[in-house]
DNA sequence: GCGAGGTA
DNA sequence: TACCTCGC
């Protein structure tokens, strides 16, 4: 072996056991023992992936030991900002010690410094004894190691791929001339992570400039002469603080330790031994992994030939051969191969592509056979509306995937999709696939309409677990300890350099798409006996599947905007805000950034001292929230002014200037994507953009409601639900007082205020109903007795009482809240009127915020969870009736508890009708639902 | 309370 | 990343 070859990798322990934990703190990897294993898990396979990946001639894994710190004799605060170690870290040391162990992977470690200085140190010698070191750490501190022969290996970030940093990557990221450089930038900025305080008053964009101007941090402090205003004054204030913080971001290069490099050789593992440990922490496919790793004969014999070792195993079988095997072995003997293999590393897949008609009719007919069949589609885009299909992938078994590779060519592309069309429109095969509504508005373009029974593993999971993550990459690490290949090792970084799959080989598509379809199966089998045992069949066949087509057509449709009006506001808005901002800045006797919380709370609270108590953040920050400045609106003038330039621009930002943005050429109507697994109560949201949040409140945002207008000859039809929450709490609850006040159509917040302040309806002041609406509110909310008293403006004692005569007034639901959270505690979850359930793990927790936020969960998610159930069905119903009536209206929007639609003015009439009974009768009650509709030419006016 | 998204 | 604000 020369020189050149040797590959040592330096892997910082902690970084990675951290991002490991923290990458699956959603749901989190528990054993049956009840063992949290997210942090061995991560750093485990995280470092397999880097073996099979990179293939390192040397390896060592570097740990902090010990508390001393040689940083510390500087600066007492070093790092007094990390928060203390979660226990599943800690637990994971000694399990991923016997791992490295087993893996005969050294592990370094030096008393009284840090691993960062170990690194160093040991790089910097490697480095000299003609090695290649990668510094496996996602810190971007290490850039100051950089050189020729010492590169940073940054960890993939989530669903993205690894990320190496030479001389040359690190100089385009940080725009520096020499990484040593990064020391002066990090110590400018600071590090507050780390706690390295820099200097006063600079950040990430001022660092960048100082060094591109000055260089150092000590040029930089003989020139402030040169800087100007506060700036200045600031940086020449701390420039003590800043040449500390250099020296506390400097990395040691000349710790005591020495480099041997027969040490750090990589051995082949211990198989056996390493197995026993995986079995007990019920890492399922890591050990395949492991033992693929090391499968390729030529690394084994490199490993071999680098030391005088034996290997503990020899039986290195070469990984199976995928992809493209000649056409065309019969589809018998394909699968017979999948089944008959025995050992791990023969087991692998059989990944197939193909590319002639006459062989994909074979698989259409093959397909027809089947009673379950996963497929993928691969496109030029992300979105839907432009994307074109550069192929498809099918899986009906375990490690068995076909990969249909789609012409550039509209016509032939056509052609191949129509072969397809009998298995897409077939109505007995289950079609799987994951965020189906996706594969299903793309080939909407090409005219296919995906029939039959349909199953989402994205939605199944989210019915299993709906506070957890449900993107495929991480439910197959989750659930099959499967990582798959990720789209960026293909076609690199998101940018304008990115490839489109097209772009790659056949086989390396297929294999990648072939993938796919096989993990989503594989999936399938997993979550479909898990929906039968969770009771979620109903929910996820009846409503989760039919509701994910109308959310595809919704997005199909669009909704039309009026973009002239919008430029016109614009104008106005960027006026309006002008004559603000000089009204402000005179009125502070100081020009500064009106967009900076930080700089405006500067302002308000230094120099202008309206509040010597006033609260901050916990960043230390002065808090500048709305409510915050709505309290000293009496101070000073200038605060009404500050809340009208937040109001306006806000408007200005979020809507008036993104939403055009966002209009589709083809058609002049904006389309957003409703997420159907994100929210974890069972309510939607709506993305790119989300019309979920179009003001209302004020009547300058309400305007922008005009914006959204009905095609010629059409109309905008709303209908919304009145009160739907607190109607459910009644209906669910059983309060008898407040299903009368439905039942007698009151005003339920004035309702409540009367019987809250024991007075008559008619005497329930402006100020009361409020209060009582506030409580109302909090209550759908999940609020506690702090919220309110917050929102009302009453001091936490006043509030405490209002909630209790709250509870006074309606007793039942003091109850039915108790019962839910000793429901939760039995059952270890709660559920919907449609048995959507949510588990609350923190249920018993021992945190009391933790507990308390569980609990309120508790009570919440039902109510919320069965609005969204009630209006779901609401949409589905509707659907349904305008297409059997072959009706032109078509349904725009969802927002929760109100429903859009555009209908040709001839249709208004029937429309209505259809819309309000089958909302108020989607789902049976006791208290009557109550729907109100509008009618206008645009949404404002019709709402 | 939960979402999305804009800005520094 | 933190903060703020829009909706329900």
């Amino acid at each position: 072996m020369t020189s050149t070859d040797k590959r040592l990798y330096l892997i910082d322990a902690y970084a990675m056991i951290f991002r490991g934990y923290f990458a699956f703190i959603k749901n989190p990897r528990i054993s049956t023992k009840g063992l949290n294993t997210s942090a061995i898990f991560g750093f485990t396979n995280s470092l397999i992936e880097l073996i099979k990946r990179d293939r390192p001639t040397h390896l060592a894994v570097v740990f902090d030991v010990g508390r001393t710190n040689v940083r510390h004799d500087d600066y007492a605060d070093y790092k007094a900002n990390r928060l203390e170690t979660p226990e599943p870290i800690l637990l994971a040391k000694p399990y991923i010690n016997d791992i490295l162990e087993a893996m005969h992977i050294p592990i370094l470690g030096l008393e009284g410094y840090e691993a960062d200085d170990v690194i160093g140190t040991i790089a910097c010698k490697a480095e000299k004894q003609g090695y290649n070191v990668f510094m496996v750490t996602p810190d971007k501190d290490f850039a100051q190691l950089v050189t020729d022969k010492i590169k940073m290996y940054k960890p993939s970030s989530k669903g993205g791929d690894i990320e190496i940093l030479g001389v040359e990557e690190v100089k385009a990221k940080y725009e520096i001339e020499d990484p040593k450089q990064i020391i002066d930038y990090l110590g400018m900025m600071g590090d507050a992570v780390d706690n390295i305080p820099g200097l006063e008053g600079v950040g990430e964009k001022t660092a960048k400039k100082f060094i591109q101007e000055f260089g150092s941090m000590e040029n930089l402090l003989a020139n402030t002469h040169q800087l100007k205003g506060k700036l200045k004054e600031k940086v020449e204030a701390s420039a003590e603080r800043g040449l500390l913080s250099k020296k506390l971001a400097t990395i040691l290069c000349d710790a005591p330790i020495e480099f041997i490099e027969e040490q750090y050789d990589l051995e082949v593992p211990d198989f056996e031994k390493v197995k026993e440990i995986f079995d007990e922490l019920e890492f399922r496919r890591l050990y395949e992994n492991l033992y693929r790793a090391f499968s390729n004969k030529e690394y084994v014999e490199e490993l071999q030939d680098s030391d005088n070792h034996q290997p503990t195993t020899n039986n290195q079988n070469p990984v199976h051969k995928n992809g493209t095997m000649d056409l065309f072995a019969s589809f018998e003997q394909l699968e017979q191969a999948t089944t008959t293999k025995s050992t791990i590393a023969e087991n692998d897949h059989i990944y197939q592509f193909i590319d002639n008609p006459k062989a994909q009719k074979i698989l259409v007919s093959n397909l027809l056979k089947q009673k379950a069949v996963c497929f993928d589609t691969e496109t030029t885009s992300l979105n839907e509306l432009e994307a074109e299909l550069i192929g498809m992938s099918f899986s009906y078994k375990k490690g068995l995937a076909y990969y249909i590779p789609i012409s550039e060519n509209r016509e032939e592309a056509q052609e191949t999709v129509e072969i397809f069309r009998p298995f897409f429109e077939d109505q007995n095969v289950l079609k799987i696939a994951h965020n189906l509504k996706y594969d299903y508005k793309v080939l909407q373009n090409y005219n296919i309409d995906v029939e039959g029974k349909i199953f989402d593993t994205m939605i199944a999971h989210y019915l299993l677990n709906p506070d957890g993550r449900h993107g495929m990459d991480y439910l197959s690490e989750m659930y099959l300890d499967y990582k798959p290949v990720s789209i960026e090792t293909l076609i690199g970084k998101k940018g304008k350099n990115q490839l489109t799959l097209r772009e790659v080989d056949i086989p390396t598509q297929t294999n990648y798409a072939a993938e796919d379809a096989d993990v989503t199966f594989q999936l399938y089998e997993l979550f479909a006996p898990q929906l039968a045992k969770e009771n979620a069949e109903k929910l996820f066949y009846d409503v989760e599947m039919p509701l994910m087509k109308v959310l595809a057509k919704i997005e199909l449709t669009g909704v039309k905007l009026d973009s002239n009006w919008l430029a016109k506001e614009s104008i106005d808005l960027e006026n309006d805000l002008k004559l603000l901002e000089s009204k402000i800045f005179e009125l502070s006797g100081e020009e500064f950034n009106m967009n900076s919380p930080k700089q405006l709370g500067e302002i308000l609270f230094d120099k202008m001292q309206l509040d010597p108590k006033a609260k901050k953040t916990k960043t230390g920050q002065f808090a500048t929230s709305e409510d915050v400045l709505q309290k000293l609106s009496s101070k000073h003038e200038i605060i009404s002014s500050i809340l009208e330039y937040r109001m306006l621009q806000k408007l200005k930002s979020t809507y008036v200037d993104a939403l055009p943005g966002q209009i589709d050429k083809k058609d002049n109507r904006v389309h957003t994507t409703f997420a159907q697994t994100v929210a974890a109560t069972g309510r939607l949201a709506s993305v790119n953009p989300n019309l979920q949040n179009i003001p209302i409140r004020t009547l300058r945002g309400q305007q922008i409601r005009g914006a959204f207008v009905a095609d010629e000859g059409k109309k905008i039809i709303s209908a919304d639900y009145s009160q739907i929450e607190l109607r459910l709490i009644a209906e669910i609850s059983g309060e008898q007082n407040m299903i009368k006040a439905f039942q007698n159509g009151e005003d339920i917040h004035a309702s409540t205020a009367a019987k809250l302040f024991g007075i008559d309806l008619s005497e329930v002041s402006k100020t009361q109903r409020s209060q009582a609406k506030t409580v109302n509110f909090g209550i759908i909310y999940g609020q506690g007795a702090f919220a309110l008293a917050e929102q009302t403006g009453l001091s936490r004692t006043e509030a405490k009482k209002m909630i209790d005569s709250y509870y006074e007034t309606y007793p039942r639901l003091k109850e039915y809240m108790a019962e839910q959270v000793k429901k939760a505690q039995d059952l270890g979850f709660v559920e919907t009127i449609l048995g959507r359930r949510r588990h609350l793990k923190d249920i018993n927790s021992s945190n009391f915020v933790v507990k308390a936020h569980a609990e309120r969960n508790a009570v919440n998610a039902p109510i919320q969870g069965s609005a969204a159930d009630i209006i779901k069905l609401a949409m589905i119903k509707i659907e349904n009736e305008l297409e059997t009536q072959k009706l032109e209206t078509k349904m725009l929007l969802q927002v929760h508890d109100e429903l859009l639609f555009e209908a040709p003015i001839d249709e208004v009439e029937t429309a209505t009708t259809l819309i309000k009974k089958e909302m108020e009768s989607a789902f049976e009650t006791k208290v009557p639902l109550l729907v109100e509709v509008g009618v206008g030419d645009n949404w404002l006016e019709a709402h």
